[in-house]
Parts: C-alpha cells; sequence; structure tokens
DNA sequence: TTTCTAAATACAATCGATTGTATTTAGAAA
DNA sequence: TTTCTAAATACAATCGATTGTATTTAGAAA
C-alpha cells in the first residue's frame, strides 16, 4: 500500500527479467503471447501503474503540455484552456496550467518551472508587462516547441493563433459608425500588445474609410480593468470635441465606462454608442446589453494544441513560423442600436 | 541548443564531481564557497536548467499537485483554481488541471494519468456521474494525499472544502418566504452528490420553520443546466398549486427558467420571486439582476490547497478527515424584491 | 539424434540527479 | 616535519523504466 509496486516486483514474483516486463507492458512484439498474459495477471494483482516520472526521464519526453495565461478566471481563457485541454487529452497529454496575473516576473519563473519540467511544449499568451523577451528566446534555445495563441510576439520561427484583431477593430467601429456615430473614442490597451496595436489600427482604418477625422487624444491607453474604463469615460467626456460613440479594446473597459456613462446621466445607445471585444457572457446580460467582437476561444485552444502537438511530433527541427487566423465576428446588441 | 547540459556536463568541464556539483547546485554546506561559485558561473555559462523528473524520481516526490473540476469554463471552478494556482504557486508547486467534463469515464482515466505522472496530491470536486467511488478509493489505496472540494464524497479519512450547502438553501429559501412568496418550488440536481442533498435539506427546512407543506412533486431533479431550468419551469406552471417562488440549486438553471417565465408572461419578481446559487458573474448583470447565494470560490481554492499541502508535508499517516465549512451569503438582487 | 534458425528471454547500460559512505586535502597542533 | 582532525571532495549505488545486444530456448530440418 505505502510502497508502489514496480516492474521489478513483477519480475521478481515471475521469475523473469524486468526488461520483458517492460516489453510485456508496452505490448511488445518481441514477447510471447503466454508470458504477455501472466505478466498482466500480475501487474493487476499487485496493483501495478507505470512511473511516467521514470518512463519519461528514459525516453527523455513527456506528455505534458504547459499553458500561460494571464488569468484563469477570464472568460475567454477558460474557454481557451477547455479547448486546449480536450484536444491535449485526446492525444494522452497533460496540461499544466499557470497564470501570469499579467506579471513579467511570474511569467519568468513560470517559463522556468515548466522547462524544469521538461513540458512536450507549451502554449501562451503573454502578460501585459511582456517587452523584454529574453524568457521566450529561452524556450526558443531550449528547443522546446511552443506557439502563441490572442497575446503574440514576433519571435523567427515561433508560431501564433490569432484573430484578425485589424478586422475585428474595424468591424466594430465602423458598425457604430453606420448606426450613426460621428465622433467615436477608443480604449486601448498595452501598445507592446499587438492585439491593441492592431484593434486601434483597425479603428483608424474604419474612421479613414469614412472620412472621419482622427483625434489621437480620443484613444486612450490602460490595462483595460473596469476601473480603467469609468476614468476613460470621464477623460473622453471631458474632451472639447463630445464624443457620441466608443470602441473599448475589451468588454471590462466598456462596461466600466458604460457604468460610468449611466450614473452621469448619459444615456446608451442614444447619446453614446458602445462596442466592446471579447464578448464575456456578462456582456449579453448587462443592460443595454454590450455589443462587442466575439472570439471564438475553445476552437483557438483547440487549434493551438493541435499545431503544438504537430510540432513536437515532427522531429524534422525545419520551422517556419505560421500564423493562423481565426475569424471574430460581431455580435449586435442594444449598446450601439441607435 | 538540442542536448540540455545536465550536472556531468559541469562537472566534467571543471573537472570535479557531479555529486560536487548537485550539492553546491542545492547549496550544501559540504561544498566549499569557492567551489559554489565556480560552479554556479559554470551552470550559468552553460544554461543549465536543473532536470526535475529525473530529481523527483529519485527523491520519488513530485512538486504538481493534479486538480479535477467538473469544468474549468464555469465561473466557480475557474475561480477556485485561481485560488489553487496562486497558492500552489507560492509554495513552489505546479497544478496540473483536468476537468471530467461531468464524466465518470473521464473522471476514472483522469486520476490513472495523475497516478501515473506521481502527482504529491490531488484536489477533486466530483462529476455529477460519480456514484462509484472505486477510483477515489484507488488514489487513498496508493497513499497519495487529497481532498475534496465544493462536491465531495465521504470517504474515511479523506477532507473536505465545503460551503455550508444547508444553511445557504435555508438562507435562499427564507429569502424568498420573507418576502412574500407562500409555494416555492426547488430545482436540484443529481441526489448522488451531497451538495445538492444539502441544499435541498435547507429548502425543506426553511418551509418547516415557517409551516409551509413541502410538496415533494414541486422539487425538480436535473443537471441544471439552461434549458433544464427552461423544462422545470415549464413543469412548474404546469402543476395545480400555482408557484410563487423558486429555489434553484445554480445560478445556470435559474436563468433558464427566468427566460422561459419573461416568454411566458410571468412577471419576475411580481409573479414567481427567484433565488439562485453560486453567484455567476452574469447573475448580477441580468434583468432583472438574480438574487443568489454566493460561494467564495478563490477562497475555496486558497485553503483547499494549504490543507493539501500540509497532508503532502506531515508524513504522520494518521489522518483524520477534517470537514472545513466556509460561509456563503446571500446576495439580495431584483429577481426576489416583491 | 544433431544442427540450425527464429523466437523468446536475459544482460547490462542508460536517462539525470541525489545521497550515504569512503577518501583526500588543508591547515592546526604537536 | 609529522600527526591529526575537520572540511571538502570523490565514489558508487539508487530512483524505475527502457532498449540495444547477447544468450537461451524451442521447434523444424537434416
Amino acid at each position: 500500500m505505502e510502497n508502489k509496486t514496480t516492474i521489478h516486483d513483477i519480475a521478481r514474483a515471475l521469475k523473469i527479467d524486468a526488461s520483458t516486463v517492460s516489453r510485456a507492458l508496452n505490448n511488445s512484439p518481441r514477447v510471447s503471447q503466454k508470458t504477455k498474459e501472466k505478466i498482466l495477471a500480475k501487474a493487476n494483482e499487485l496493483g501495478y501503474q507505470r512511473n511516467l516520472l521514470a518512463s519519461n526521464l528514459r525516453k527523455s519526453k513527456t506528455n505534458t503540455i504547459g499553458v500561460i495565461v494571464p488569468r484563469i478566471s477570464r472568460h475567454f481563457f477558460s474557454s481557451v484552456i477547455s479547448g486546449i485541454e480536450e484536444a491535449a487529452y485526446d492525444e494522452g497529454y497533460n496540461v499544466i496550467i499557470c497564470q501570469s496575473l499579467e506579471q513579467l516576473k511570474r511569467e519568468n519563473d513560470i517559463v522556468g518551472t515548466l522547462l524544469a519540467n521538461r513540458v512536450a511544449g507549451i502554449l501562451l499568451s503573454v502578460s501585459m508587462e511582456t517587452k523584454n523577451l529574453d524568457h521566450l528566446l529561452n524556450i526558443k534555445n531550449n528547443g522546446i516547441p511552443f506557439l502563441f495563441f490572442d497575446r503574440h510576439c514576433e519571435i523567427d520561427g515561433i508560431s501564433s493563433v490569432l484573430i484578425d484583431d485589424v478586422q475585428g477593430g474595424f468591424d466594430a467601429t465602423e458598425h457604430l459608425i453606420l448606426n450613426g456615430c460621428k465622433n467615436i473614442g477608443h480604449f486601448s490597451g498595452p501598445q507592446e500588445l499587438a492585439i491593441y496595436r492592431n484593434r486601434k489600427a483597425g479603428y483608424i482604418k474604419a474612421l479613414q474609410k469614412h472620412n472621419i477625422p482622427f483625434r489621437p487624444e480620443q484613444v486612450l491607453c490602460s490595462s483595460l480593468m473596469e476601473t480603467d474604463g469609468a476614468e476613460g469615460a470621464k477623460t473622453l467626456l471631458s474632451l472639447p470635441n463630445k464624443i457620441d460613440g466608443l470602441f473599448s479594446a475589451n468588454d471590462i473597459a466598456a462596461i466600466g465606462a458604460m457604468k460610468y456613462f449611466k450614473n452621469e446621466g448619459v444615456r446608451i445607445p442614444e447619446d453614446i454608442g458602445i462596442v466592446g471585444f471579447s464578448n464575456e457572457p456578462i456582456s449579453g446580460a448587462i443592460d443595454p446589453s454590450l455589443t462587442t467582437i466575439d472570439q471564438p476561444g475553445f476552437e483557438i485552444g483547440q487549434i493551438s494544441t493541435k499545431l503544438l502537438l504537430q510540432e513536437i511530433n515532427d522531429s524534422s527541427g525545419l520551422k517556419k513560423a505560421k500564423i493562423t487566423i481565426l475569424k471574430s465576428s460581431l455580435i449586435e446588441r442594444d449598446s450601439s442600436r441607435k
């Protein structure tokens, strides 16, 4: 009960060699059917369970992949994780989940532990603080396959699974324009992150297409927490050019702004139309319901995992970065209908 | 770049023994300061990274704990996981997350893999299908510490971290009664799970206290998905005794019922007062907002992890099951105010 | 019965780190 | 300078499974 049984215990009990036991348990053709049966029976009897630590050490590979997300409890990330977990489970892989909590230091530490645990590969969505990429280059130099999803960095030979943030930003903004907004503010995130640069680029592109002047002071960068949204709303209201639309690079900040606006007696969508990004479950439920861009989290997780497993199993070292772009879609709700 | 450096590489480069390198890297007092410095410098130079597989195999212990939840993307569980991950990270442990998707077969498989991976311990909230406990007894027989949170089973010597479901059910029901409801229906889950039995017990207790007859046909058991809630609502409306209150054992089913009622022109809370359970983020946002019982997920995760780590580090085999019960709290919103 | 070949099994090294024991070294004491 | 002791380092076994090579076995062919 205390000491786990090993192949040596089985070998001793049957007076055969441990190597034969090992081969039998791995169903090798080099062991006779009769012996296999005896070994399996004894293994069962003794409650044998393969020690994957030893097995992995010997084979120098593991059946574990590491996942680093900024925050597990964000619905988008937990959907991605669901997708990852399911795809990994199907292929017999385990998933170690870690959260950076948007801190570079933690991200750094986590990469270290995952490498020390010799994970087979890493899936990663970087923190908002990630400007220095040394720890990521370190993964690469260790020859561990890895892959970005959603929030990525440009590293030679490293693939990403993304959604089309430029298009998403464009759709969100054009939707507001088509609903009559003429002066649209934008909440963006840290400009180190491509997703926020791209959503902003889409915003600008839509303005240009419709000949609406771009006013840089109407773009506010923050960490996009709910309080940031409220503060941003306050700032926007104080600007000389009265805004009548807001595209926020995430739902949480949009909701923060919405609450602030409501408190100030600004009507939504009549006075200000609002579009968010991410389609958090709460967005469909608040009043008024929030128009937003849906990101297919579960699918991102599944696809990322499949690509990563391909890289893990593909021993040819020739890696060319592949960018997979998934479609996002505008979900039209009440916050933008004028 | 391809082949990881080992302590032997360092040893060879410095013409010393690997055991000294190992001791130096573990900061053993048996190695002189001078040698330690040389070794650390060389380790850095060669980009050495400890192989935890080997280390753990030798020490026959791991720094990984396994977590099994029904579904990662449920907000309650992702908060618990957040709590687990943070508490584990602080103590240098990694977390392998697995989801049973409410299926016994998957739960079974997962337990097997976790055992094979020789996790240091397991935190577990059982699936709705878990009636047979063999796989859980197997964990115990393997001498791996484990602990239930939220959804538990009674196994000798196994501790649990729970919330007071009887009290929660009682509070929810009494709240409806105090708001004037006289005939209250109840959505329950699979009766194999103590949480659902207990919430129901609280419901009955509140009825008794207020001398309201208990009508078994008004208690509907299901998997508590949104569709189950809608169906349950339909059933309740068809009963001879007109109901004017509903206590659902989770928010999702409550919301399903709410949507059905609204569709049928039943007003909430005027015609039927509703209280859910779990405080999903969406519940505060829907219209009318849903009164519910808040469960401190993050805290449950932290406490469970601390208790588990205690058990892991406490070698005295004397385990007495400890039940930790956390307080839940009623969050009063619009769906129950008459 | 002997010889040969393929099938079955045993032997031995290995993955990388750890750890109890043995040996060497350095510096103090004689 | 020799002797002794504590500090520092080396040796060797080990954790449990895997795998290339060597040996044994069983049954067919001679």
